[in-house]
DNA sequence: AATATTGGGGAGTGCTACTCTCTAATGTCA
DNA sequence: TGACATTAGAGAGTAGCACTCCCCAATATT
């Protein structure tokens, strides 16, 4: 297949394939001549993860980057997996602006956002105080509260509870081999991270209409 | 206060905040002549607002402007805040490339994934078949097939039982006045999909340390 | 032999979210 | 009262992203 017949069946531009393929994206085709290359089905593969990944997962093409880099090439134990894993999950806020404190508005509290989620997360047994997702969720929460939305923590601990639900049925479709264990947890979480907060929705309006019957 | 103090308070610089205004993002001051405004706490909330639903809930600035009018004008009945909640909700996918069939690759497959989805929200009675959520849905179960990532029912039905949970506690916490209602869900659903995203990744580090004990 | 397509690469596009610059009017301080 | 800073309002310019267009010589197809 010539990179017209990858167009044709991904649904791609020809001209933005090959944007991929400089920016890396794509692998190059095997070459048949100086100015002729045929493409498999690892591209076709190719290609519709990285249109999932940024139209689905809403990723920009760096993170894409790096996702596809990590699948490339497996990490060998399960430590560095989990830490590749982790660092790709962090790929969608990259690029964005940093939500940080707002100036000196409010006296110092010094980070007990910091600590209350580094208490919820150790009393579950999920990560270590000091791990990157931790001062994460911690200023997710800050926006959050700034912005005049307060979780309590009944809320709190039942998106805890929620996640922990899901963390388990994840954990259990993850094949035994290694390249596919990856991919799976990997691009699966990425893809279905909307389909959760799509199901959010659905379900918020269920939950509602029984809660006050007629409209 | 005068928009250096809405700069000082917020750590947005007045230039930014000249284009909020601008925008309509925000709303004037009250003029104590030709050139001079003053502006209050009103307006520091509102850049909070803005800021924490674009750098934590990802939003871009027409989706926040539909949140605001919204926010500001909140809808009387119960079925046109479910509506307009429902828009606005939508909203963090506007302006993408829709994940739209990859030319003719397969055979028709006249849209199982609407079906299965119809079929997952009215067996848990959580919406209509033709709701705008459906194909939204089935989009994204698509979007993950077309990568590789294949759903089971279980895996499914997991992340459904965990949207449930999520979407108990999130109608729990509405308040009963209504503008604050709206607030509630709107801005604090938006606020804590990110959230729920994080703990969903602390979660697996759990599950997973927990199948597989050491390193 | 004529026409179409390809790989490669430079340059241009449209969009978003600012950021800069300007002007006349106003406030602040000596 | 005058010097200087700040302000509202608005136009124009910027950076980054994800393409998209165009050109070339080489190759494929007819």
């Amino acid at each position: 297949m010539r990179i017209s017949g990858l167009a044709e069946r991904t649904g791609v531009p020809v001209a933005t394939l090959k944007y991929y393929l400089r920016e890396g994206l794509l692998h190059a085709g095997t070459a048949t001549a100086r100015t002729q290359a045929v493409y498999d089905t690892t591209h076709v593969e190719r290609v519709r993860l990285v249109r999932a990944l940024t139209d689905s997962a809403g990723l920009n093409l760096g993170a894409v980057r790096e996702v596809l880099a990590v699948l490339d090439d497996p990490p060998r134990t399960r430590h560095e997996l989990l830490g590749a894993a982790q660092k790709v999950m962090l790929a969608r806020e990259e690029g964005r602006r940093p939500p940080q404190a707002d100036a000196e508005g409010e006296p110092p509290a010094p980070d007990l956002w910091v600590a209350r989620v580094a208490g919820l997360a150790t009393d579950r047994g999920w990560c270590d105080a000091d791990d990157p997702l931790v001062p994460r969720l911690a200023g997710q929460l800050r926006a959050a509260e700034a912005a005049g939305i307060t979780l309590t923590d009944a809320h709190l601990a039942a998106l805890a509870d929620a996640a922990a639900v899901v963390a388990a049925a994840d954990v259990a479709s993850v094949p035994a081999e290694r390249a596919g264990a990856v991919r799976q947890v990997v691009a699966g979480t990425l893809l279905t991270d909307p389909v959760l907060l799509t199901l959010r929705r659905m379900a918020q309006q269920g939950a509602s209409a029984a809660v006050e019957p007629a409209g």
